[in-house]
DNA sequence: AGCAAGGTTTGATCTACATCAAGGCGCCGT
DNA sequence: ACGGCGCCTTGATGTAGATCAAACCTTGCT
């Protein structure tokens, strides 16, 4: 079945929002979507700018970020290809956060008005979107939850495993859009503390990390540190100075570098 | 218009998920409502319990919370009169949080399929469902943002504005189903942290606070402080050892000790 | 290739909050 | 009224993670 934003290629097509229109809702519903692309870093929206589109993600990733008066910056969420944002202000006439792309990136976009007149007909759509709703709730509150009562090391564990999706499968490769710095405002903590966290799971023989690409190799062992096991794997570590990476002999967590006492 | 679950005092008329109905289906959907009260401390379903019923809540209060395996404890959201809870697993089959009831508690309790078919026939509660929804994802972001960028002082702070609509407009007062315990384990917190910071509130005359109950005093200084404002207040503070309280010659905030250098 | 800019890693130090430890105080049952 | 139990407050100390600082890599540009 084509796509509603009318291109073949178009991810939308794959179980989401407008899936299932009768043809003819479906040709009236294209006609409301306009496509959009812009390069990476590009502003979308802003946070309380008053509220107008809402997008639909098709190809690259964008974050979702709210910050304070003094410029700590929180991420709120990352949406990937498939996902909506911005319709939060459906009801209401501003944005709640900023949007902006991490990496080049086509969107379709919808008025907040032709999306209520489209709900408004067809109760179908509406339980899509009641189901996209609860999925973001879900999400939001692991996030709740993660920031509430985790570690550093147990948060970046965390954030690791929820890139799983988007490999796709394909391998466990996944092609990371975020810096330290950006995975570090998600997270409530500092880059150094991601950094740091990173290096001591690859020298653990976990992930393998690198610019903008990480390898999960030991998924069991992630989220048994994700969920606060023990955090600490089994050998103490001598302290290299800069020596070259030693899989299965390095400290993780919490007090990796304290290597004593048990 | 009398409420759906046929009660002349139920909150439910106000504005709520069912409102709108026509009369015929207020009939119907009476039928589908399960009225059930319970005591304070009652758990009404427990985290990845399977989920049948959704509930909303009549009078009381209600807090959902979410556990890691070694005990550690997180309330995702307080549910207050009018509101609904357990909806979350419509089209999954477990709670992802447990609900227990801080005070008293009456609430409506509606078969998850029953409610599916009440959205697939009437447009209206579904549209009613997305708003609280949008609601719900408002509310678990600004935790999410308060739990990522503000400090403890400015957690608190940003709580005791959270109580507001408890207070109806009655008065100033709220009447605080919670401990400090529970404060804390809402805000990431410990309990110790939360006594200091409203001690310190109260100290400057910012809030006048008791076993059950707080008062906001000065609520435009404690929306300063909730936002990061400088976390201090004018008058520095000559450490009493168990003087009285003294209004507006306290220290606030992360160095309220420190009463030194500007 | 060479350089500059920005991301990343690592180390040293500082601090906000947790943890540990006593008391104090209101509340309930007898 | 009295005693005991739970919640709350306050103080002393410990520590995870922030902050400050420096050097190291990548990547892109000239």
């Amino acid at each position: 079945m084509p796509c509603v934003c009318n291109r073949d290629d178009c991810i939308l097509c794959e179980g989401r929002i407008f899936n299932g229109l009768a043809s003819d809702q479906v040709c009236q519903v294209r006609g409301l979507i306009a496509p959009i692309s812009c390069p990476a870093r590009a502003l979308l929206f802003h946070e309380r700018a008053p509220a107008d589109l809402l997008f639909i993600l098709k190809s690259g990733c964008v974050k979702l970020t709210t910050a304070m008066a003094d410029g700590r910056e929180q991420i709120l969420r990352l949406a990937l290809p498939g996902q909506m944002f911005g319709f939060e202000s459906l009801h209401d006439s501003c944005y709640p956060y900023s949007a902006c792309a991490l990496t080049p990136v086509s969107v379709c976009a919808v008025r907040h008005r032709d999306m209520m007149r489209i709900l408004e007909k067809d109760p179908g759509v509406s339980i899509k979107m009641i189901h996209m709703l609860n999925g973001e709730l879900e999400r939001s509150r692991a996030l709740v939850r993660d920031l509430g009562l985790k570690s550093s090391t147990e948060r970046v564990a965390s954030f690791i495993l929820s890139l799983v999706p988007l490999t796709r499968g394909l391998s466990r490769d996944v092609a990371l859009p975020l810096t330290r710095k950006e995975i570090s405002e998600m997270l409530g903590l500092t880059m150094e503390t991601v950094s740091r966290a990173m290096t001591g799971f690859q020298r653990a023989g976990i992930i393998r990390a690198s610019r903008g690409q990480i390898r999960i190799v030991d998924a069991g062992k992630l989220k048994g540190l994700a969920e606060g096991a023990s955090a600490r794997v089994d050998f103490p570590l001598p302290v290299w100075k800069r020596g070259s990476v030693r899989p299965r002999e390095a400290g993780v967590g919490r007090d990796a570098r304290k290597t004593g006492t048990d």
